[in-house]
RNA sequence: CGCGGAGUGGAGCAGCUAGGAAGCUCGUCGGGCUCAUAACCCGAAGGUCAUAGGUUCAAAUCCUGUCUCCGCAACCA
């Protein structure tokens, strides 16, 4: 008899950087999962793992003067640290840089190549040989180029394409008739929307322009695109296409690929496509949870506010960690990320929750029972019904949660029977018991109520914080083992009449608010930043940055040319939000210039400005409209922009020097 | 008229697929208790469910319009 089994896959990540905290969520919830499918029975495979090719990771080899694979080793080393101060069990870490990987990766390209799904072409592409810059047919203006207006050359640019766009029908077909391949149901209408619909285009899958990754066997030149590279791990890591496929037999196709909503795209498209075209099943399903947001906006490093999970991890444990990712936001949709939140998570439902239920029960069993040990008959109450009633509901939600992965309601479910516990010990007051030596018996039986509920308790919360339930084992004198397998939850009263209670360390000890947040806001920039917009600017920083500013000449400066402009006419730019068209007087002269103003100036207000605009900047088309020149503006961190001009009196045409 | 998401008591959210007395956590106020981690338990205040219409015996939930916010796409010379 073999055991069911259950494939679940993470992303894999992009190692040209540290990873933040939304690659911890996306790769706790899988772990969650992988654990809960473990307790209930099932043989599971759990992989996550990085993309390490691409021209990012081999220029930013070259920044760091190291080798493309000695560069990534350095960043894989950190990230398998993190998943491990995590508790994270992956049974696999696939790397793109494994040899077996980069094998199956030629022989699947050669597969498809030699079925006719992938196909060489040439970019009909027009090349502006001054500008070096590759166009296409509706970039040209005037079929010229639209940087400089010279003609351009007809080059031809070698690249292989994927007939993804011979799959359009069949994946709409399998979406449709397939509801929950793509969740959340959002996630499937977005696609179908956007892109199936309208129609897919053959996707290029090779490149030249870089040399770090996977080569096409036949045709050395060219390098493997990420799609066929990074998408096939999930196939490679079970050893498809080689003799030992036994994983793959075994597994594929995986119960579900956990990603973020930013790539479903990809996995809901690209992937099934490729599969198809090698007649391989797809996988049941691919999910897409959203972002951790901070202070409703995208974290980002440019933005400055990304949140690295070791920090976090250090300062209160990866159980709260994770406790709080899972719980704090509904799987699928976006949530806010503040510090605050997290504190108060820990403080109320782990600290005083949990954690106190925890403590009193054990204080209890120690205070009033000789040496800790429950021994007397035991009598039940009038409220034992109502708690194994929660119980027993409490779990079934629980059950069907995990399966839609409902984790925030899930934990949800559970702290239902914790509040319950909390309730019956004022309900049945057992100090009042422990004063009447008659009531002894009474009394056992409440303290056993108590031990048996945080048993049940603490097996339920063990996907989600591994290193808890052992810890509560501990004080009520469990061993992991029969009394801790997930079945047994299900049966009330498995724990023995006689517990051995020891009183140990806090399990989630509280956490003095201001104090940490004070602490925090000191280590990360994204609180720190926000705070101190309000205050008054970071000057210290402002001089740091002028000296890390390359000096340049005079000279240097005098190649560019600028002028004072008349502002007299404004329009909005057609489609595009941040763009503003203007006519600017200088001198004699009227130019057309766009700039990316329209957030803070409108049409109306911006006529009749005085500005400085650089005059000999190369023309350049956005958004369709020939821009010839720059309106100089000025803009600070918090994202205020205000247009330069002259402070006194000054004709247009005027050289500003 | 590019696509999608969101707008529910002070804060954060659930409820909307299959209409039928507005719910959870935190916070606030009042009370209880003392086993416990200034914790725990009970009670209360607080919402025209963005807005305007429509369908219906009945709408937070379905339909239409409008406004605001966020993200994607395009774009910030």
């Amino acid at each position: 008899m073999s055991k069911p089994t259950y494939y679940i896959t993470t992303p894999i990540y992009y190692p040209s950087n540290k990873l933040h905290i939304g690659h911890s969520y996306t790769t706790v919830a899988a772990d969650a999962m992988a654990r809960y499918k473990r307790l209930r029975g099932y043989d599971v495979m759990f992989l996550t793992g990085t993309d390490e090719h691409g021209q990012k990771i081999e220029r930013r080899a070259e920044e760091e003067n190291v080798t493309p694979i000695q560069f990534v080793d350095g960043i894989v080393d950190w990230i398998k640290d993190l998943w491990s101060t995590m508790d994270i069990t992956y049974d696999k870490f696939i790397r793109t840089t494994d040899e077996e990987h980069k094998a199956t990766v030629q022989k699947i390209f050669k597969q498809l190549y030699d079925k006719g799904d992938i196909y060489k072409s040439e970019y009909a592409g027009k090349y502006c040989t001054p500008c070096e810059t590759f166009f296409t047919e509706h970039q040209l203006v005037d079929g010229k180029c639209p940087d400089c207006g010279r003609p351009v050359e007809e080059v031809k640019e070698e690249s292989y394409f994927f007939r993804l766009s011979a799959y359009q029908d069949r994946l709409i077909k399998h979406i449709e008739e397939n509801p929950g391949f793509i969740e959340p149901q959002t996630r499937q209408n977005e696609m179908l929307n956007n892109f199936l619909r309208p129609g897919l285009e053959d996707l290029c899958v090779s490149r030249t322009s870089f040399k770090w990754g996977v080569p096409v066997e036949f045709d050395p030149g060219h390098v493997v695109y990420v799609w066929i590279d990074a998408l096939s791990n999930y196939i490679s890591a079970l050893g498809y296409g080689t003799s030992e496929d036994e994983l793959y037999k075994k597994f594929w196709p995986a119960d579900v690929h956990l990603v973020g909503k930013e790539i479903v795209r990809f996995h809901t498209i690209i992937w099934p496509a490729l599969l198809m075209a090698l007649e391989l099943p797809l996988p049941k399903q691919i999910f897409g949870h959203g972002w951790l947001v901070i202070d409703g906006g995208k974290m980002s490093k440019s933005k400055g506010n990304v949140v690295d999970p070791s920090v976090l991890v250090g300062r209160y444990g990866s159980d709260a960690i994770r406790y709080f990712l899972l719980r704090e936001i509904a799987f699928g949709q976006d949530g806010n990320f503040t510090n605050e939140a997290l504190i108060s998570r820990i403080n109320s439902d782990l600290a005083n929750d949990i954690g106190n239920l925890a403590s009193r029960t054990v204080a209890m069993i120690e205070k009033y029972f000789d040496g800790g040990v429950l021994q007397a008959e035991h009598e039940g109450n009038e409220f034992d019904a109502q708690v194994q009633a929660v119980v027993a509901e409490s779990i079934a939600k629980v059950e069907v949660n995990m399966e839609k992965l409902f984790f925030n309601n899930a934990l949800e479910d559970i702290w239902v029977i914790i509040r319950r516990l909390n309730k019956y010990i004022d309900e049945t007051m057992p100090w009042v018991l422990a004063k009447d030596e008659e009531n002894k018996a009474k009394l056992a039986g409440v303290l056993y109520t108590l031990a048996e509920g945080l048993r049940i308790i603490s097996i339920m919360v063990e996907p989600f914080m591994p290193q808890t339930p052992e810890k509560i084992w501990e004080q009520i004198g469990v061993q992991r083992g029969e009394l801790t397998a997930w079945d047994t939850i299900h049966i009330w009263g498995t724990l023995p009449k006689s517990v051995t209670a020891k009183k140990g360390i806090n399990i989630f000890p509280r956490i003095d608010k201001e104090k940490e947040l004070a602490a925090l806001e000191a280590t990360m920039p994204v609180v720190a930043k926000a705070e101190e917009k309000k205050e008054e600017p970071k000057k210290v920083k402002e001089v740091k940055e002028i000296k890390e500013v390359e000096m340049i000449t005079i000279d240097d400066f005098a190649k560019v040319e600028l002028k004072i402009g008349e502002v007299i006419e404004c329009d909005r730019v057609p489609k595009a939000d941040k763009l503003l068209v203007s006519k600017i007087k200088i001198g004699e002269e009227v130019r057309q210039i766009v700039s990316g103003i329209a957030a803070y100036y409108t049409p109306e207000e911006f006529v009749g400005k005085k500005v400085v605009v650089v005059t000999n900047l190369k023309p350049v088309k956005l958004r369709g409209i020939m821009s010839e020149g720059m309106v100089l503006c000025a803009s600070d961190d918090a994202g205020n922009l205000v247009a330069v001009g002259p402070l006194g009196e000054m004709v247009s045409g005027a050289l500003v020097k």
